[in-house]
DNA sequence: TGATTATATTATCACATAGTAATATATAGC
DNA sequence: GCTATATATTACTATGTGATAATATAATCA
């Protein structure tokens, strides 16, 4: 297999965003770009502990931040990655409708 | 926040995918079910390694196994999965020409 | 039944990750 | 400069994950 390198920058992205919080921080910047403050308030989580899960997806390229004053704002840096999160949740669907056709049989 | 299990949902899913090996194993996988001897043999993987990460994807829902004699075949659950990587392949390129564009500007 | 093959499971060890608390940096306003 | 606020970093502990090796299960065939 030679495509061992895309696999590991695939896995990397998947990892970044592989956590409830991050999922959380994700949805609520659908909203457009936030800071730190107001993100930790929104998923309800201490600043420090959301400040570090912020920089592991800035360190994967989910995220991306610039300073304005005392406040450092938040986005998401392509618009693909949402997608890719509504894929998560495509998948989340089709499994409950399997689930449930499942049951009706019973 | 009242999203939380969708969140965690969501999570568990893109963690099941996080991992280079398992995400070459999706990428053979494309091309149809198969056994768990020739996926080792296709990701370059001892065979037990493989059974347990094949177990991972198939406990948070991403394959589904069935039995064929000796052999357990394993294929993708949902074609969303599918396309959930596809999303992290399009990131990976937009990062890219993202770059790419930085170091033309030098 | 015994031997062989295909998978799965378990135990172990090393390493990574998560959350909390404490500390550090950096900016704004007085 | 001092203080207050926003964010980042560090240290710590607990827990999770990954790879390997050894063992167990399960099905086929002689």
């Amino acid at each position: 297999m030679k495509k061992i390198m895309v696999y590991e920058k695939q896995a990397e992205i998947a990892r970044a965003i592989a956590h409830p919080l991050r999922m959380a921080v994700l949805d609520y910047l659908r909203g457009g770009p936030q800071c730190v403050c107001d993100i930790a308030k929104a998923v309800g989580s201490e600043r420090s502990n959301v400040s570090k899960h912020l920089s592991i997806m800035v360190s994967a390229g989910v995220l991306e931040s610039q300073k304005k004053g005392l406040q450092v704002i938040y986005k998401v840096r392509t618009p693909c990655v949402l997608r890719f999160v509504d894929c998560l949740t495509d998948c989340l669907k089709e499994k409950a409708i399997q689930e449930q056709r499942i049951l009706k049989m019973m």
